[in-house]
RNA sequence: GCGGCGAUCGCAUAGCCUGGCCAUUGCGUCGGAUUGCUAAUCCGAUGGGUCUUCCCACGGGGGUUCGAAUCCCCCUCGCCGCGCCA
């Protein structure tokens, strides 16, 4: 959420971004024109309160000084005022309301690198890394190795939870938690916390962190209780922090959690999407970084550095890539992904997100620090380190031999206790 | 789940019983002054708002009242005990 001193002091800025997104002004003129009708309604209703005050002020005198008469007369005086200033107050707290549910739906600014495209066909290659991996047979699909290889059981899956959903086994499972253990000691090394966090969100909290639209297309609700499943570990690691003025001194916290994700897919179809590339849970490692407006770009830059080194380590190849103004959604100012390079599809597909917020979600979450001239908003940033499903698609398909089996990189078979080759799954 | 107790400004606290001055004090932080000692001492500021002779704010919401931090009801969270439990 933007601030209101924006729509007040700069609103063209709002504007011109607005130009760049392609999207009209009108919800920015609404937010400015209801402020105005607050303010007013506000003033009126504390002229009420105003007088209230100064009647309980001379009853209290009043009787102090043993004059019931005086006090009498300035109750009959004062007897409806309470119903007045309700109305009043009413009237203005519906205006508030309306102002800022509009003003949670504007996006946030973006940053001026963001290059302009209408939607991700405007999006631009940063670097490129790794080498394309050559095969001298022709490359299988992940679908093809988990299903020969039986590492994913999506049957079973389906009969116990529902389409989208699988069980991992065997030497995949391993890889799989080897891939957690790897990128959280990774970023341990680089100055992060590691967080379990917890995986439902009340609303609140919730609303800090994300998109309204989100509530009817990625979370799911929890029945009977108000709470909703995290689709990422950044939405309780950003609002943990929420209500709060931090100090300065701590910043910038870096913060490393693993956790499940779990997301609803609403309006996903397709073939492309079979297997485990999209699902309904997965497991993520992921950076959240809250600091300082100064330092931020430099962190974001940082996080981008510490996924380019984690899937380097990995030896993986794969593109960066600029998000352009279309493509961008509602939170972030600037956002770049990793694509990573699918022998079986022919294609870069997308594994990483390495998102600056700026003080949009720290503006919902009241989420401040100190300064000398009073609090300001911080930043929050978030970037998936490693999302384990796509991850193992991404070695699974690079690192694939003829006969089906994977090569396991390097840097991860410490942690599967030697083993070099991913062999099949017996049960 | 049941019972008891609690929630006040960045942190810690007083005020609540018995409704009515400016919500107290300490620490921390920031600013200033001063002194030659890694800092001490003194002064000031330090919840929010449209930064103000004004309004709001004592976990949240409602009620009683001319007037609520204070009385009543509901909710949330925390602590203690009991129950259940990986």
């Amino acid at each position: 959420m933007l601030s209101m001193e924006l729509f007040r002091n700069d609103a063209d800025k709002i504007r011109a971004d607005h130009d760049k997104r392609g999207i009209p002004h009108d919800r920015i003129n609404r937010v400015i024109a209801i402020d105005e009708e607050w303010r007013n309604a506000l003033k009126s209703m504390e002229d009420g309160r105003r007088e209230r005050n100064l009647a309980a002020k001379g009853i209290a005198d009043a009787k102090k000084s043993g004059s019931k008469e005086d006090a009498d007369r300035i109750m009959a005086q004062v007897k409806d005022l309470g119903d007045r200033i309700a109305q009043l107050d009413e009237k203005a707290n519906s205006l508030l309301e309306e102002r800022d549910s509009i003003r949670m739906r504007i996006p946030n600014l973006l940053h001026e690198a963001v290059p302009i495209g209408a939607d991700e066909g405007g999006n631009t290659q940063h670097s490129l890394h790794g080498e394309k991996p050559q095969f001298d047979f022709e490359p299988k699909t992940h679908n093809e190795l988990i299903e020969m290889n039986k590492w994913v059981d999506l049957e079973r899956a389906a009969k116990v939870a529902g389409s989208r959903f699988f069980f991992l086994k065997g030497d995949l499972a391993r890889l799989e938690l080897a891939l957690q253990t790897y990128a959280v000691d990774f970023l341990i090394g680089r100055g992060f916390t590691f967080i379990q966090p917890p995986v439902m969100m009340n609303r609140d909290a919730y609303e800090g962190v994300t998109d309204l639209s989100d509530f009817e297309t990625v979370m799911y609700g929890i029945t009977p209780d108000p709470l909703y499943m995290i689709a990422t570990s950044e939405h309780p690691l950003t609002s943990m922090y929420m209500d709060e003025v931090i100090e300065p001194s701590l910043l910038p916290i870096k913060l490393v959690g693993v956790s499940p994700c779990f997301r609803r897919e609403v309006g996903a179809h397709g073939l492309s999407d079979r297997g485990i590339w999209r699902v309904h849970q997965f497991t993520k490692i992921e950076q959240v970084v809250i600091t300082h407006p100064d330092d931020s770009w430099d962190h974001h830059e940082d996080l981008l550095k510490n996924c380019v080194d984690l899937w380097d380590a990995l030896d993986l190849h794969y593109e960066v890539v600029n998000i352009c103004t279309g493509d961008m959604g509602t939170v972030a100012a600037r956002k770049y992904d990793l694509e990573a390079w699918l022998p079986g599809a022919e294609a870069f597909k997308e594994v990483v997100s390495c998102s600056n917020c700026t003080d949009y979600q720290a503006n919902r979450l009241r989420m401040r620090y100190r300064t000398s001239e009073g609090n300001a908003a911080v930043h929050t940033l978030n970037s998936t380190a490693v999302a384990t499903s796509r991850a193992l698609v991404a070695i699974m398909e690079q690192n694939q031999l003829e006969d089906g089996r994977v090569r396991v990189p390097k840097c991860l078979v410490p942690m599967m206790n030697g083993k070099t080759h991913l062999e099949p799954c017996q049960l």
